[in-house]
RNA sequence: CGGGAUGUAGCUCAGUCUGGUAGAGCGUCUGCUUUGGGAGCAGAAUGUCGUCAGUUCGAAUCUGGCUAUCCCGACCA
């Protein structure tokens, strides 16, 4: 390919709304033009990489006994109410009418229809199981899109799904799942952190994601390097130490003057913050919902709102609090009435805390929750960090951030039992097939190797993924030079090497910083001074330096170095 | 959906406070010179100053609405 024949652009200035080095790259490289928020157009040299994505996760697919296929992208809004998804997803999912007035959405995710084709077909437990995958664009009505192509509206994803006819068997494959999304990522040079994850109010059992760790990354994770537990903070588990100092001590109001808040009153009264409890207060339909958690945690909302079994947690306002007794700012559940109080593990077995006293500019100290409070659940509520132990080995935790390549799912029943996806078992009775689910984001995917791999200059490629594999750069505009290149342009194509041949009459520099730009991971450069020798430059894209090789030993090199 | 910021040439930005002929650098086009990490000289083209309304003799500049984009947070089966 002529450079000269190809459809592209390079900024030579960074973007001024990109931050992020992936965003910087892909825009300055011609890979991706932005139309919209989060919505983006692949031009050629970025498409040439996403396709190679794409063959690499479509050959470990295959690998597994994936089935392809192309399920629709519009979709009825009957099929969504079918799983109870059309109701039970918010503006995310982008709803719209058709001509005649019928219901439709743009599909977000293919659990349903991949449902839908699947009863179609499935009747019999000899048909079990099957696994079918698609790349597919998917639209999600993000609140808030962001950082290129990390978090997107519209997105190539790689969706897959599997049915069995035992949990035992979704088990195994799932492990399959989980090798082979190991290959895929180490593939593009990326070795993803794995941790568990929330598997959201849809339900479902257990779900990994396969994570970039990076401090670019929007998820936290916790891990611990001992003993090698890893979760999403969302649900991270923690191992409790509770508070304990003088369990018998009696309860004692002390004033606390305009001290709201952790730390003002813990510096105030001379103790820790987890001396104290924390207390926080949610509105969910009305009714008041007191939660408290050690006073040096937070509360974990995603927790918190798997235990409710509610969508959204709404603080609660000043007089809801007010009417159950308590005081915001100096409160705890002691003497509340009319509300549901929820502790965290770690305070069950507390004691010696300071707590509120449940009027302004007062809290108790020495307070012991099994003696003083009431009427209350246990729970795990607080959101892990690295103030906390491990669950598993009691090693102090620690954090990071992690941008979510790709996760895996065990969704089990959910869908095949409201669309009934079912078959016939060897006794002749019907049951629902057993799934998982199974997706990575191409396109961030791409920003997330470039954010792995790249220098001050532009990104730096894996040989897998390169858009193309070798860069011939003419150095000068002598006849023999052009000539040179192009004859060795031809050569390399016809031995099936993909070669990117910059013909421009630039300078040098022009083309070497062009070249950064497209990260390709061999760079030939064919010049006077060489020929002269019988020999052309040989600078590989991760290296600093280049070599002076003898022309006629290119194509062997070339061969080894891709052997 | 909350908070903040920004929309001026293809790109990066000045000009806005204090209203008075639309600017620079880079890029593009032409010519010459140059040729190893985004060259030099000479010339040229390029704008409803995001948009609508208001104030004013006069608005890129002041006021208000709308819209688009970015950042932080909330949200993210």
């Amino acid at each position: 390919m002529k450079l000269s024949r190809y459809f592209y652009t390079t900024l030579r200035e960074t973007p001024s709304d990109a931050t992020m080095a992936s965003h910087i790259f892909l825009m300055r490289g011609g890979y991706i033009k932005p139309l919209s928020t989060g919505i983006y157009s692949m031009l050629p040299i970025g498409h040439r990489v996403m396709k190679k994505i794409e063959n690499i996760i479509r050959e470990e697919m295959n690998r597994v006994g994936g089935l392809e296929v192309d399920l629709p992208i519009v979709q009825t809004a009957e099929l969504w109410s079918e799983s109870g998804r059309y109701s039970a997803i918010g503006d995310e999912l982008l709803r719209f009418k058709d001509r005649n007035n019928h219901n439709m959405v743009l599909a977000m995710t293919h659990e349903e229809a991949v449902t839908d084709a699947s009863r179609y077909v499935l009747s019999s437990y000899k048909q079990l199981p099957f696994m079918l995958y698609q790349f597919k664009t998917k639209y999600r009505d993000e609140a808030r899109a962001r950082g290129g192509l990390i978090r997107v509206r519209e997105f190539l994803m790689k969706d897959a799904y599997s049915f069995h006819a035992t949990q035992a068997d979704l088990d195994a494959y799932y492990e399959e799942q989980y090798q082979a999304y190991l290959r895929i990522f180490r593939r593009v040079g990326i070795e993803p952190v794995v941790v568990q994850s929330d598997t959201g109010i849809m339900g479902g059992k257990l779900a990994h994601e396969f994570m970039l760790d990076t401090p670019s990354g929007e998820d936290y994770l916790i891990l611990c390097k001992k003993c090698g537990y890893q979760a999403n903070r969302e649900i991270a588990k923690f191992q409790r130490h509770p508070y304990t100092n003088n369990a018998e001590a009696a309860l004692e109001k002390v004033a606390t003057p305009n001290k709201e808040g952790i730390e003002e009153v813990s510096s105030f009264l001379q103790v820790s913050p987890e001396a104290t409890a924390k207390c926080v207060f949610f509105d969910i339909e009305g009714k008041l919902v007191t939660v408290l958690v050690p006073g040096h945690l937070e509360v974990s909302e995603i927790k918190l709102r798997n235990i409710l079994k509610t969508k959204e947690l709404i603080p609660a306002d000043e007089s809801l609090i007010k009417a159950s007794g308590m005081e915001p700012g100096f409160a705890s559940p002691i003497g509340a009435k009319n509300t549901r109080v929820l502790i965290d593990l770690a305070l069950e077995n507390a004691n010696d805390l300071v707590v509120g006293a449940n009027e302004k500019d007062f809290h108790f100290k020495h307070c012991n929750p099994k003696r003083d409070f009431s009427n209350y659940e246990v729970l795990d509520l607080a959101e892990a960090s690295a103030l906390c132990h491990c669950p598993n080995c009691d090693e102090m935790l620690t954090e990071t951030r992690g941008i979510e390549l790709g996760n895996i799912f065990k969704l089990g029943t959910k869908f095949s039992e409201s669309m009934k996806a079912t078959f016939l078992n060897p006794e002749g009775q019907s049951e629902p097939a057993v799934m998982g689910c199974y997706g990575i984001g191409v396109g961030r995917l791409m920003a997330s190797v470039v954010e792995n791999s790249h220098d001050e200059f532009g990104p730096i490629w894996p040989k897998s993924i390169a858009p193309f594999q070798v860069e011939i750069v003419s150095i000068g505009k002598e006849a023999n030079v052009i000539e040179a290149a192009d004859k060795l342009e031809k050569e390399l194509t016809s031995l099936g090497f993909e070669v990117l041949l910059d013909d421009r009459e630039e300078r040098p520099g022009v083309k070497f910083k062009d070249a950064d730009l497209w990260g390709i991971p061999v760079r030939i450069g064919v010049g006077k001074k060489g020929l002269e020798q019988g020999q052309v430059e040989w600078k590989l894209r991760s290296e600093k330096n280049f070599e002076m090789v003898d022309l006629d030993q290119i194509t062997e090199k070339l061969r080894l170095f891709y052997n």
